[in-house]
DNA sequence: GTAGGGTTAG
């Protein structure tokens, strides 16, 4: 070796006679420079420096260079403008590049850069000004980019926008939510320049459309790039794949990379994680691992990126700790952690309110090295927010990095807190704070405005959004109609709404919203009209399913169940009718006896290629029965096993209730015996339906056949059960047998309901057995049920009671009279089918099989039944039973009360 | 040039 590297030996040269010229001084820092021993070389420059060696332009130079190279920057500038003679615009370039790319300081280079134009006037090279360019708008610092841009644009420089400064600054203007400044500023440099961009813009530009929710518009892209004879790659088939993502279509996800792999274009990483995320996204966790497996079988390694969309999937579904299994399986795998991974986990257990875990994570995060950013504060502080903590968050966020998202996050706390102090100040910390309000914090304060009653405030704040460059979206006209709604306002939402559909917002949530709003406030005509309104606008988007539902229930409820077959049989595909809107409106139809168009509809609903269940078909079966069409009910049953329908419980209690009622036991008996051999266990409801049936024939020994059944499948009879035996033996003229059945099950403390005792006593008096009825009719008086009944009709009427009135009658003996009294107490309280028919059938719900609801069938339909035959009615029942299905039990009363006034006139 | 984290309605 000749030249020792010792620094110090530069003394030891010149002692041994080393003769100081430039030429042997750079010929050695050449061969230092070449050895890539910068930092040598700047020792060395300044031990000539010290020595007073002699140094040309040659020495400088080198010097420079190897400040430039050892990343010396500031020093390098220095010496630079300090020896502008030896400043090659090279060296700006290399300066200004290196400040940008090595150091990571875009803003830096761009000071340099800006005082190497304006004030050296040395222009650095196109590429110089990309990189910078680039550099900023990586981090996202778009201003500074445009400034650029200027630059370049000036007189004197004239660079033009190639694709690499237009792909920077798309994506940059992507980074900070703005693509369509993006989109903007690419069409404007097409125009001007006539830039023809290549594959890595065209994949900026569908970043662009996709963030603005433009996937659609892609393939127009993609036509063009094809007919250019630009060739596609997997970066830009992941990025057009995000955008499926973004709007939660899989199947184009699928569709597009499937696409990519038949053109013969491989998967990497990233497209891998693409795919995962998107399944993540969906809630499919199982389907992302398969992915997994998939992307490290061919040879893809999954990195922090691919963990964290599976963490984050499960941490939406609420599995945090399995999300907290995979965390711990990326560090035995050694895999980079970084602060998306703690604050998916933080938010995670923040969510649950698990605060040992996040603060234990938070701690974590930070003996590893990274130093928490405003997001992970705010994943923090939501958390206590979530949780009734916000005065905590609140305490939290006076020491730490804060930004928008902060102040939104607690303003939204103390606002779910109705803590007004809270909001109050905390609006006066984010004016005082200085950061401009985004639409997010627009938007949660103008919910915490109505929180406080604050309308004005509200509407001030609505109008003024313009001048703060806010421009409102789906949110704030929800929460606007939404807040104006909940108070009564109409006026208020009606004319936000109006401001709404102006836009070219898409939203079926502001619809929902008025619509909601205005079906509370009994306005459903306007309900109706904006419904059609959505429907005819053919929302192109998935919209929420329920939504029709507001308006059928509406209609339902007012009884126009024909206005909400129209409205689901009437408007387009895409309105957003479901299985459940269609099975109400069948039951509707139904019920109010249009059993043709709940067929119809039937039919209708399943040519869209959906099938109705057994539910849906109990009720038409129902119906079908209540209106004696026997025939078809019993077709329906033998098509229902076509559908690859199973009856129910129901299905078949109903159609023997039917069959009872309307005479055709025999029919009823097959039913029945079907019913078992199914593997149903008829309950005492269906055997009452048969023994009633039984009754109206007096066959006594069916009806113990039935009773004896009952016994060996320990089915306990009750009071119709009682009744309807007694009726039995009415018929057939043997009162001593009902009698003695009548005490023995009294024994058993069953005793028969108000209609089992009238047909015993009223026998009994046929009998001419007196006093044997008058005992029974006593016994009646006693039992609390038929009492009840009894007084129903004179509630509030007079102070004797209706009850006490016969009581007297059965003291004084006159017995007759009590049973005039009673038959008419029966038709009054029973009348005929065609008054009421709603009573019958509403509130049961035909889909349920357990006990009340059987229970209420038979008391309400075939008890209604059976007694509606037996009776006539006349003006009062008919006026009495009217007034009572309305409601208006006033009214029933009065009406009531003249009955039995004229009732009593008729017998004085 | 492409992938993952924190705030708002219903």
């Amino acid at each position: 070796m000749l030249f020792h590297p010792r620094p110090l030996s530069l003394q030891t040269l010149l002692k041994r006679g080393f003769t100081p010229t430039p030429k042997p001084i750079n010929r050695f820092l050449l061969f230092l420079f070449h050895l890539h021993k910068f930092d040598l070389i700047t020792h060395f420059f300044s031990q000539l420096k010290a020595n007073n060696a002699p140094t040309n332009h040659k020495t400088l130079s080198l010097l420079t260079w190897a400040l430039l190279k050892s990343h010396r920057f500031e020093e390098a500038e220095q010496f630079m403008y300090t020896h502008r003679e030896i400043t090659h615009s090279f060296m700006w370039d290399t300066l200004i590049q290196g400040i940008c790319t090595k150091r990571h300081d875009p803003e830096k280079a761009l000071t340099f850069l800006q005082r190497c134009v304006r004030d050296s006037g040395v222009l650095p090279s196109s590429l110089t000004f990309c990189a910078v360019v680039h550099g900023l708008s990586s981090k996202g610092l778009m201003g500074r980019a445009i400034e650029v841009l200027e630059l370049m644009g000036d007189d004197g420089v004239n660079y033009p926008f190639d694709d690499f400064v237009c792909s920077s600054v798309i994506s940059g203007f992507c980074r900070v939510g703005k693509p369509e400044l993006g989109l903007g500023f690419f069409k404007n440099v097409t125009e001007c320049g006539g830039l023809r961009p290549n594959v890595v813009t065209c994949t900026a530009l569908v970043g662009a459309l996709c963030k603005m929710g433009k996937v659609g518009e892609v393939c127009g892209l993609v036509q063009w790039m094809e007919r250019e004879g630009l060739g596609l790659d997997v970066v830009l088939y992941s990025a057009w794949a995000c955008g499926y993502v973004e709007e939660r279509v899989l199947g184009e996800v699928f569709g597009r990379m499937r696409e990519m792999v038949e053109k013969g274009i491989g998967h990497d990483f990233v497209s891998y994680t693409v795919l995962v995320d998107g399944f993540s996204k969906l809630g499919d966790v199982e389907k992302s691992f398969t992915f997994l497996a998939k992307m490290i079988k061919e040879g893809h390694r999954p990195n922090k990126v691919t963990y964290s969309a599976i963490m984050s999937a499960y941490c939406k579904k609420g599995k945090v700790e399995d999300a907290f299994g995979v965390f711990e399986s990326m560090k035995d795998l050694g895999i980079e952690l970084d602060e998306y991974v703690f604050v998916i986990l933080i938010d995670g257990f923040g969510r649950r309110g698990d605060f040992d875990k996040v603060f234990g994570l938070f701690d974590e995060m930070e003996k590893s090295g990274i130093s928490p950013s405003v997001v992970a504060y705010n994943a923090v502080m939501n958390g206590l927010c979530k949780h009734g903590r916000t005065s905590e968050a609140d305490e939290l966020s006076r020491n730490v990095a804060k930004d928008v998202i902060t102040y939104s996050t607690l303003l939204h706390g103390y606002t779910e807190e109705e803590n007004i102090p809270g909001i109050l100040h905390t609006k006066r910390r984010l004016e005082e704070a200085g950061i401009a309000m985004d639409i997010v914090m627009c938007n949660v304060l103008i919910k915490a405005l109505f929180m406080m009653g604050a309308f004005e405030d509200v509407y001030a704040l609505y109008k003024g959004m313009a001048e703060m460059d806010l421009v409102p979206n789906s949110v704030t006209y929800c929460t606007m109609i939404d807040g104006y709604c909940k108070v009564g306002r109409i006026d208020g939402a009606l004319e936000v709404f109006d401001e709404f559909r102006r836009t070219s917002i898409s939203s079926h949530a502001c619809y929902n919203s008025i619509i909601n709003g205005l079906c509370k406030n009994g306005m459903a005509e306007m309900a109706i009209e904006a419904l059609l309104e959505l429907s005819h606008k053919g929302l192109e988007l998935d919209i929420a399913s329920t939504f029709p539902s507001f308006i059928l229930k509406i209609l339902i409820k007012e009884g126009r169940a024909l206005d909400a077959y129209k409205l689901v049989t009437g408007t387009q595909d895409n309105l957003p009718v479901i299985y459940v809107d269609y099975a109400i409106v069948i039951d509707a139809l139904c019920k109010g006896g249009y059993l043709n168009k709940a067929l119809d509809l039937c039919a209708f609903v399943e040519e869209k290629g959906m099938s109705l269940n057994i539910v849906v078909y109990n009720s038409i079966l129902n119906g079908l029965c209540h209106e004696g069409r026997l025939i078809e009910a019993f077709r329906l049953l033998d098509s229902l096993e076509k559908l690859n329908l199973v009856p129910s419980e129901i299905t078949y209690a109903t159609l023997i209730y039917a069959l009872c009622r309307e005479g055709f036991l025999l029919d009823a008996e097959h039913v029945f015996r079907k019913m078992v051999l199914k593997g149903f266990q008829p309950k005492v409801q269906v055997y009452n339906s048969l023994l009633d049936g039984i009754s109206k024939f007096g066959q006594l020994e069916k009806a113990f056949e039935l009773l004896n059944d009952m016994g060996t499948k320990y089915i306990e009879p009750d009071s119709l059960t009682v009744s309807a035996v007694i009726n039995c033996y009415c018929q057939k003229g043997d009162m001593q047998g009902a009698l003695e059945f009548y005490y023995k099950f009294k024994r058993k403390e069953i005793s028969p309901d108000f209609f089992g005792f009238l047909y015993l006593i009223r026998g009994l008096c046929t009998k001419g057995r007196m006093e044997e009825a008058r005992g029974v009719l006593r016994e009646m008086l006693q039992s609390k049920h038929a009492v009840e009944l009894i007084n129903i009709v004179n509630k509030e009427v007079d102070t004797e009671s209706i009850s006490d009135f016969l009581a007297t009658l059965c003291e004084q003996g006159r017995v007759h009279e009590a049973v005039t009294v009673l038959n008419e107490i029966a038709r009054m309280l029973f009348p005929v089918q065609s008054i009421v028919p709603s009573s019958c059938t509403s509130g049961l719900n035909f889909g349920s099989c357990d006990d009340k609801d059987v229970r209420n069938i038979t008391t309400n339909n075939d008890g209604h039944m059976r007694r509606s035959q037996l009776h006539g009615f006349d003006f009062y029942y008919s006026r009495i039973a009217a007034l009572c299905a309305k409601g208006e039990l006033q009214k029933a009363n009065q009406s009531a009360k003249e009955m039995l006034s004229d009732l009593t006139e008729c017998m004085n």
